[in-house]
DNA sequence: CATTCTGGTATCCTTTAGGTAACTGGCATC
DNA sequence: GATGCCAGTTACCTAAAGGATACCAGAATG
């Protein structure tokens, strides 16, 4: 099998693919919180900071129907709603490794360009 | 030196610094384009499909403003452009292979998942 | 019995990204 | 001398993203 050589116009389309999937502020960090640990949707919102209840609400059902996120309702009383991410959404972790690892050292960089 | 543990608030802040950066449809097809040999305006725009003139003139100063790219104007008649990628852009590299993967991936997976 | 927690909705509003289209001035080409 | 290429700029507009605020019912806590 030949390997695999992308020419331009093709990653520029792959690229955007992927863009218009993790699009936002927010699809991202949700993602990692819960991923972390966070599965209830308070415990979600502490753990990102500074977004709404009315947004992440709204992202959380964009995750849902994208298959990154599974909500279940718990018939418990209270009834407890948990969020968890899916197979799909943990194939996402080696591109957020490098964003990590790039917006760490952009800080750094900010910080050694800044100081003027 | 220990090892770098960044708990989730951190991971998340960093993340989104990224797609601060990152953040819209075109800059990275943009740096893309510019990286593998597309120097001049008009190349540029050819082969990033259907950005229009007003959006690439806006992101391309966004991005020389961050340093990712640099515009030298040569004296010549007429006056040519030329847009280059910085070595700072390049450090993107490994994190948009990631992106190219996983769009790729992305597709295929559409495609089983759809033809029902 | 007042407050606080849960998991959200409902309204309203502002900001931004991005698209459409027209136009410019200088050079080259037909 | 009309047309087209280059490298953009300008003005206008729309859709979408995101933020602010208030509110809901049910249960637990003090």
């Amino acid at each position: 099998m030949a390997k695999k050589e992308l020419n331009i116009e093709q990653k520029i389309k792959y690229v955007q693919d992927t863009l218009f999937v993790i699009s936002g502020k927010w699809k991202l960090p949700i993602m990692m919180a819960i991923n972390s640990g966070n599965n209830r949707f308070r415990d979600i919102q502490r753990a990102v900071p500074n977004i709404t209840t009315r947004v992440l609400s709204k992202e959380l059902k964009d995750l849902e129907e994208n298959r990154l996120v599974v909500r279940t309702v718990y018939d418990s009383l209270p009834v407890t709603v948990s969020y968890t991410v899916t197979p799909y959404c943990k194939s996402l972790k080696p591109m957020v490794d490098e964003m990590i690892k790039w917006g760490e050292n952009h800080r750094a960089v900010l910080k050694k360009a800044k100081p003027a």
